[in-house]
DNA sequence: AGACCATGTGTTACCGGTAACGAGTATTTA
DNA sequence: TAAATACTCGTTACCGGTAACACATGGTCT
């Protein structure tokens, strides 16, 4: 018999084994297989063990999963949320997305994951997307939004936590540590060591949020400790890649020779810096200290080690997750959780090029 | 009338207003008003244009927004495909992600990004809950897959794309390149540039199927060859990180103290190896020559450059996206498109450390 | 012993859309 | 002029699960 290379399949969209089969098979009615199947049954008591194991085997030998979609749309429980990150290749992200995970899937709701590539337009539009899927939960990144996306996130009438930042005003609850008081405190600590000529190296545009709020926290700090203002050299855009760190010390002792230290928006323009520094023959940290933010991988294994401030992401993914998961829970009951802010640690990690 | 802090929502999950409302509201059928708000009505032609206009000015004053669940669940038409990368730290399968993204959304397609720890059980597990929600395609990264996750794949009645590998037995389509002939590659290069005893540096377990293959590939080009074998260090889990590529090398010369030059299962072992020969004071390339994997951007960055295999990871996804589509496309038509084998291309980024 | 309860299973009626078919007009064709 | 065609719109029957209730046991309490 020949098989045209082409197949036409008539029939193709019948699913192969639905919850009904199953239930012939076993010879039962579909809601005990629907019984068997459920973690929380609400409609009467999980079948008895020993039907339980042949339902669950017979699903097995079947090869019969669920259609979520037909539960979901009987149940009016979708059992995702949705996690909206800056950008997924960033380990602090990405530790925030497995501490979230952890913690959803923990209670049997499946993680949604979408990257705005740092843009609030980005946002809006995943958002809309993800919306009509009929998330029980969403997780953002910080509090900077469109109107539009702001308007969604609290007519959405979901459980919605902010996160990467405490905010004066948040939409509801809030997972996250303060940027600028963060980068502030690299400063401080810098002037304790004795530094006093002390620059910044940030992103040319406003887009990241937490960027600018980081930039603030060093203006602030420099101005309340007296020293010397405006070194700041603006370059490239979120994500600041290691190159434009590099461009951005050269830049930044042109302009001003005296600088001893630097204060870098991320680890990775920091660790552009230290490798420019080292190509020129700068020994760091004796005519330049280079600190970075976010305490990633590159900065822990390079030589000399980086200064960097270190945050909890995997926690703040935790914590967030936990805290959703609460007031989905609570929702389910018809009860409306009120606001929670949860503040995350942070500490600054002393090495050798500070 | 005072508000309760927490508040009880008798009818929480009563839909404010559905499509029947809608129909009503403007005295049509629901059948009138679903042709007016779907783009490719397959069923009838749409609605007059004035009786349209009345229809979309009702679901806006109305509020209405069409519940997706319900949609999907009538049309059999999910709207997403589902993408399984190892994980989503590492810029290479993020660019992946990218490249996917880019492709589905060009088409409406929604990604439902996915991570599985390098761990097929993972994978599996992954697969599972991702099926559930019934995807219209599927993309999966290498060939290594569990019996059952081999079987849903097999059976799921969709389109499947495995990505970042060339396999001689393919599930059905195949996106990739063969990363042991990528490793070779790199061993002949390294041999044409006068290194005589080459090294490898690669994970302790085989869970990363990539990993074996890039040591396979190394065996395979030092026997060919007729180089110094055995010359293996296995350490540690996929991702390896940068400090146990520092470990590494210490152990490789430690036992090995002729080997000129080292292979190494990605960058990030490669810089940690890096570094460790500058805290040891050995001149990289003259005393060890330190190859890496991915063209990661630390490897472009540090100093010296990293010598690495450059791979077009984007591409990787923008071909499986598109080829997802096609299929996805043929298969709403009822067609079967016959496996496709797309070869990415790769080269080697020649730099300073070798 | 009869009432009462806890437990295990079946029955019915949906959830909110869409596919398939059909019926009623207006317009074109032979 | 009658028939064929095009265009609109309505009717019916689902998609694959679950909630709510009904029913059938067996055991416990008064």
């Amino acid at each position: 018999m020949q098989r045209p290379l082409v197949t036409v399949k008539a029939s193709s969209n019948k699913q192969a084994v639905t919850m009904a089969d199953v239930a012939a098979h076993v010879g039962v009615s579909k809601m005990t297989v629907s019984r068997a199947l459920s973690r929380t049954s609400s409609s009467g008591r999980k079948p008895a063990e020993a039907l339980r194991q042949r339902i669950l085997r017979a699903c097995d030998e079947m090869g019969y999963v669920m259609d979520q979609t037909a539960r979901t749309f009987a149940t009016k429980r979708s059992g995702f949320v949705a996690a909206l990150l800056p950008t997924l290749n960033n380990s602090n992200f990405s530790d925030t997305a497995r501490g979230l995970t952890a913690a959803v899937e923990a209670v049997g709701l499946q993680l949604l994951l979408g990257y705005t590539d740092y843009r609030i337009e980005s946002e809006e539009r995943l958002l809309r997307t993800m919306l009509a899927r009929r998330p029980e939960g969403v997780v953002v990144t910080g509090g900077s939004h469109t109107a539009a996306a702001r308007k969604m996130l609290l007519t959405a009438g979901i459980p919605i936590v902010e996160t990467w930042d405490l905010l004066k005003k948040p939409i509801q609850h809030m997972v996250g540590f303060s940027n600028a008081q963060a980068t502030a405190g690299m400063v401080h600590h810098l002037y304790a060591r004795g530094y006093r000529s002390i620059g910044f190296i940030g992103g040319a545009s406003d887009h990241d949020a937490r960027g600018v709020d980081r930039r603030n926290g060093y203006l602030g700090a420099v101005q309340a400790l007296g020293l010397p203002e405006g070194r700041v050299v603006r370059i490239g855009e979120a994500p600041i890649p290691m190159a434009q760190g590099a461009q951005a010390v050269a830049m930044l002792l042109a302009q001003w020779p005296d600088t001893d230290a630097v204060v870098c928006v991320s680890d990775y323009p920091a660790f552009g810096a230290l490798m420019e520094c080292q190509r020129r023959g700068w020994p760091v940290p004796q005519r330049l200290a280079i600190a970075g933010f976010g305490d990633f991988e590159v900065a822990r294994a390079c030589h000399p080690g980086i200064t960097s401030v270190a945050i909890d992401c995997a926690a703040i993914g935790r914590s967030a997750g936990e805290l959703l998961v609460r007031a989905i829970g609570a929702a389910r009951d018809g009860v409306t959780l009120p606001p929670e802010a949860i503040e995350i640690a942070f500490h600054i990690e002393q090495r050798g090029s500070t």
